[in-house]
DNA sequence: GTCTATATTCATCACATGGTGAATATAGCG
DNA sequence: CGCTATATTCACCATGTGATGAATATAGAC
């Protein structure tokens, strides 16, 4: 019997270390931000020297934007959120909303920028800064035509929004973390939609 | 001149170290968290000795316990707030809630239990359940008199006043950061009464 | 004035952190 | 075959971490 080789040297099986590492990293990086996720636990994670994640990735901080990425822009999500029947956005913004954090492969980096976001306070700028102007701007200016709305009342449905996500997601707060999206979706859609258009709300 | 003693030994100026750490610590801990913080970076914080530190709260976990101390029992506020005419709770509720982050005394070991919250899962799970119990729970059961409200109503109005506070106060998006109380209570005050109550909601 | 309690620092431990440079083994090309 | 590029680990380094125990100086009680 060839006893697995462990040692130095390059391996004869050629299982995916690379891909190992990032999937380590995600999931380390998802559960304790930036600072809480270390090279030598991603390493482990992987079954790996940590020299190897230095020696594919460079620096802690390129490990982490290697991780971070999403399958797909969130930008290029708005477009699709943004036509059709003004009267229902806010269902359509909270449904793809919810939607993109059910899906694991954006949910753990999303988590992983939200944690460390809060943390690192340079990330939370940067962070803070995209949100702001690449996401929350367009939606303010696609919604009225012409003048926009207020860029405040556009904040206010993201914080409606990213509150149930950190008590849904971060906090696990029950039934809200067990809740179905349609349930959220009735709950949220109409509050999104007030902040947007200052549409009336009925209960 | 008799030049200031440094070194060990009890000094002959009484400056209270001790307070100057819990000041150190209370501000370390906001900004950073519980792991962001360290006790070396505490005591630097209060031009102490790292060891004064350990020799007056014992481990680091102790000092946190110690420095988050809020002035005011959070549950001691809620009856001032659930008094009074329900068609003006949502009111009444998000004034007293941005009231409360506007003053230093609560605002920094508020941020620092929700920076920690986000890291140490531990941490989240005690904050989430005292939230939930101890104040979602109140507020809940004190709306509708006799059968209460859906407990994700709660939540989710709870989710439109955290998702302010880190929006405004860890990310310090723009024009939200710098808002009025009153321009945010506009805004947020009849969404918290739609959650609360399901009453009609005019924009 | 002596004695004890306390405030403060110093020296140190054991361990984790991010990072580097060399060693070693395999893959793949000529 | 030989040569080079690459994958992988090993052995370190400098620094930071929480924590402990001893040393020293003052305060306050008797």
């Amino acid at each position: 019997m060839t006893t697995a080789r462990r040692g130095p040297g390059r391996p004869a099986d050629g299982g995916d270390r690379r891909a190992a590492i990032l999937d380590s990293a995600l999931k380390l990086f998802a559960d304790k931000g930036y600072t809480g996720a270390s090279v030598r636990g991603i390493a482990r994670g992987a079954g790996v020297d940590p020299a190897l994640v230095h020696h594919y990735f460079g620096t802690k901080e390129q490990v982490f934007v290697a991780a971070m990425r999403l399958p797909v822009s969130p930008g290029d999500l708005l477009p699709e959120v943004l036509a059709g029947d003004p009267a229902q956005l806010g269902e359509r913004l909270v449904r793809m909303f919810l939607g993109v954090w059910e899906r694991p492969d954006f949910r753990a980096p999303m988590l992983g920028m939200l944690r460390s976001a809060m943390t690192a306070e340079q990330g939370a700028a940067m962070l803070g800064e995209f949100v702001g102007s690449a996401l929350l701007g367009r939606v303010a200016a696609a919604v009225d035509g012409v003048g926009g709305v207020d860029p405040l009342r556009v904040q206010a449905a993201a914080a409606q929004l990213v509150g149930v996500v950190i008590l849904r997601h971060v906090i696990a707060l029950e039934p809200l973390a067990s809740a179905t999206t349609d349930e959220i979706v009735a709950l949220v859609a109409p509050v999104v939609q007030f902040h947007l258009t200052g549409s009336q709300l009925a209960g």
